[in-house]
DNA sequence: GCCAGATACTAAGAATTCCTTAATTCAAGG
DNA sequence: CCTTGAATTAAGGAATTCTTAGTATCTGGC
C-alpha cells in the first residue's frame, strides 16, 4: 500500500503504544461493538478516515492530543505528544519558550 | 450557529489574517473556480468538512501546520502557529525543551 | 438613497465516501 | 491439524460532500 494517510499511520502507532486491540480501541471509543473492529482496520489501512467526532474520542481513549493524527511531520507529532503528557503550567511554559524562538529567528534573519 | 467545528473557526482566523476573500482561498488551494467559493464558505459555516488532501492544500496556502485546523485548545493552537514560523533549528530546539519539560513534571508530579 | 460590483452565503440533486454486515485470512498455542 | 483471537476484506446501504445555480449582503461611488 503505497503513501498511506498520515492518519492510518499515526492511529496504528498510537494504538500499539498503549497496547489495545482494533477491537478494544473502537469499543472505548464508543463505536458499536459489531463495526468496532472493521472500522479501526479501515482507518489503519487507509480504506476510510473517520470523521472528526470520531477521531477526537479516538484521541481520547489513546491519550495524544487530535491533531497528532494529522501531523505529517515526525517532529512536530512528538511535540504533539508530549504536549499531552505535561500539565497545563508547563504547556504556558513551553507556549512561552516558542514565542521567544520567534523574537530570535526575526532578528538574526 | 450553536458549537461550530473547530475546523471552521480555525479555518476562516487563518484566511482572515492573511486577507483572502473565500474564493481566492480556494482557487490558490486548486478548488475549480466555479466551487471555490462555495466550498469554502461551507467549510467556514461548518455545513462540510473537506477532506485531508484538501485541508493540507488549504493549510498551505495559509501558511499554518494541517494539524492546527484540528487543535481545539487554544493555548496548542497557538503553539503550531508558531511552528510554521520557525527555522528547522528553532523547531528541534523546541522540541528539547518540551522534552526537559516533561522530565520535570515527572520529577516533582 | 440607489446602483454596481464584489463578496458571502445557500438549496438541492449528483457524486463520492463511509458504515454495517458477513465472511475470510492470518498467527500463535495446544 | 484445530482452535481462538486478531486482523482484514467485499459489497451494498447509509451518510456525507461537491457541484451548480442562484440569492443575499456588504461596500464604495454617485
Amino acid at each position: 500500500m503505497p503513501d498511506a494517510p498520515v492518519f492510518s499511520l499515526r492511529l496504528k502507532a498510537a494504538r500499539l503504544r498503549v497496547g489495545l486491540t482494533q477491537m478494544q480501541l473502537g469499543v472505548l471509543a464508543q463505536i458499536d461493538e459489531y463495526s468496532a473492529s472493521a472500522r479501526i482496520n479501515q482507518y489503519e489501512r487507509g480504506k476510510h478516515l473517520p470523521d472528526f467526532n470520531t477521531a477526537e474520542r479516538l484521541a481520547e481513549v489513546l491519550g495524544v492530543p487530535t491533531p497528532y493524527f494529522y501531523a505529517r511531520d515526525d517532529t512536530l507529532a512528538a511535540l504533539l505528544l508530549i504536549w499531552n503528557g505535561i500539565p497545563a503550567e508547563a504547556r504556558s511554559e513551553l507556549l512561552a519558550a516558542a514565542s521567544a524562538l520567534v523574537e530570535a529567528s526575526d532578528i538574526d534573519g
